[in-house]
DNA sequence: CCGGTCAATACAAACGTTTGGATTTTTGCT
DNA sequence: AGCAAAAATCCAAACGTTTGTATTGACCGG
């Protein structure tokens, strides 16, 4: 409850100027060494601390970077958001810099929330995911001049850094895995159309497939849910005696199509195979366990805050000219659903 | 690129003073209905925001409200936390506020980080959770007179608002559950000690067996974590010949206890018995599926924005002098997992 | 027609910082 | 000692709002 201690009671404490007193902790060099000191001690023992918003609106920058969190955010949603938020945060405070959050109901919101940030200056940065062809959020920003870093491709690579999943290399890696024992037909579950990663997991899947001499695989453009999984596995599996192949983008769909299946009485690995993708918590104990691709999360997190860090840190334009670009590449998990086991236990792995 | 409109230039246009526009946008009965629609029409046709810092530096209040990530956060964090992020911010920005997250490394960090919050007025209001006896984060709070709210008991609940799960009621649920159909020793994997949640697992499982008339269930205290999970499970498994039962705290821990059983050729259901909780997703889909409880995310992550949202209303000490409390009460869910099934097909469900 | 009331608006200060320029103090040199 | 240059500090403005108070003009009754 006691009064709070800004510039104003320090400089009166120590009988100089408030300006004096800000350039000292500002390490000016216009002030001399000791009284430097002297302020510094002060400000130690009273704990002061910069009130962020005069600071904010003096400086024109909020201290603040922005991500944007795309719907549909339920349940399922990848867990390597979370990861995100937190490693970011981590970085971001080292940085002096704090994080802020924003969370889109349906997509048409989310040009409002980027247009809301850039107006009012809620953010000094942006991160933004689930990047689509003509991406409007991104060429909102490209106008506004607001730094920002996109987790996915865009139509303005050369404008902005970049950290991307190579999307392409996973759906060639579900072919192919699926390929190698299965014998049916290829369904690949892929997010909607538009999206760019979603887009290159289909084309990669479609070109491997291609390569192979398999027929062109079915594609279902759904939402990342275990509720499309169902419906799409319901489609498929009831009519379907060939044993049918399924290439899902993400586990969320794989689980949905564990579930139809086992109540259809079918055995994930001998009437089906599964691959999935992201490697969700739990996907390895599925019965049987999903194969699926992994991204490493940490790193991805990572990379991304030191990305938006480097970005702000030459504040303007790039200094030659060029923006980071960095590819990560999904990794192999081959466990047990790709494959075609025909009378193995499917619970022992020892 | 374009100069930023503010006031000043909205007040230049139309031939007025700056604080006439402000009056009349925020609809100061002060200002004549006449103006006040030739405002609002120019304000809404050169798209005017306020600035953000400005008001938050003469209002004295930042618009922001602030979620405290506990460690640790890693890829196997409750899933419950993207929602509440989501949901927490789509209702904040209803009420003209944003979201702001801070995530610490270690527990050592986070009274810091609430420390801060408060000095450098980096948000209006906290929300905290992880919840511990004597609380250091609470107490600092409640000294800085900072309205906050915690997912958890405190020692100091009739000084602020709280929701909390039922984890006594979890606790006991798992029991129950167990005892059912297992006949083994019952091991209870929960959090560290001093974390009230946990605590309160433990009382009510200790309790339950108690009133069962089973011997006291054996107690670890440990992260949850897979990883955790697989170190408990391999000191009890091996040695142990009696079919022990594993009331698990959440479901991270029971996928390291699944993990270690496969790895030992032991089958769940069969020779062990495993119950779960928070209904991770994957954890439906494990062989067996695994028995846990649930606490519907959404719902708390409602509950938590709403209770966060009245206190801030109330702008102060509370109306009527008490606060807020929600208990929301786990839902069980049986699967498969608890019980001892001799000879039945494991994957089938139909 | 004038003093008084009321509505409508303008003026000005304030929030806590940062920063360009003016002012004071110190230093260095002859 | 005296003076210019350099160093250190102070003064004041500014960032964009909000809000208490002063000012203006219109309208009314006497």
């Amino acid at each position: 409850m006691q009064k709070r201690v800004g510039l104003k009671t320090l400089a009166l404490k120590l009988g100089m100027d408030v300006s004096t007193v800000s350039r000292a902790l500002r390490d000016d060099p216009r002030v001399k060494e000791a009284t430097r000191r002297a302020v510094r001690e002060l400000a130690d023992e009273l704990d002061y601390r910069p009130n962020a918003a005069a600071r904010a609106l003096r400086m024109g920058k909020s201290g603040r970077v922005a991500v944007l969190l795309s719907p549909p955010q339920q349940r399922f949603a990848s867990p390597i958001f979370l990861e995100l938020l937190s490693t970011l945060d981590q970085h971001l405070r080292d940085a002096g810099l704090s994080l802020a959050v924003f969370a889109a109901r349906e997509r048409a919101e989310e040009v409002d929330i980027v247009r809301q940030i850039v107006d009012e200056r809620l953010a000094d940065a942006i991160i933004l995911g689930r990047t689509r062809k003509a991406d409007p959020r991104v060429a909102l920003l490209l106008e506004s001049g607001m730094p920002f870093v996109t987790f996915g491709q865009t139509d303005w690579q050369d404008r902005h850094p970049l950290v991307e999943i190579d999307y392409a290399e996973a759906g060639r890696l579900a072919i192919r895995a699926l390929h190698a024992s299965a014998s049916g037909p290829i369904d690949v579950l892929a997010a909607p159309e538009g999206l760019n990663f979603a887009d290159n997991y289909v084309a990669g899947a479609c070109a491997e497939a291609a390569r192979l001499g398999l027929p062109e695989p079915t594609l279902h453009r759904v939402e990342m849910t275990e509720q499309a999984g169902e419906d799409v596995a319901r489609k498929i599996l009831a009519p379907n005696p060939r044993r049918p192949a399924f290439a899902c983008i993400q586990d969320s769909l794989s689980f949905g199509v564990y579930r139809v299946a086992a109540a259809a009485g079918l055995i994930v690995g001998r009437d089906l195979t599964v691959f999935g993708g992201q490697n969700f918590p739990g996907s390895e104990h599925t019965a049987p366990p999903l194969s699926t691709f992994s991204t490493e999360d940490s790193h991805v997190a990572e990379l991304l805050s030191k990305v938006m860090l480097r970005r702000l840190a030459v504040d303007g334009t790039p200094a030659d000219g060029t923006f980071e670009h960095h590819e990560i590449a999904p990794k192999l998990l081959l466990r047990q659903s790709h494959r075609l086991i025909e009378r193995a236990p499917l619970t022992r792995t020892g």
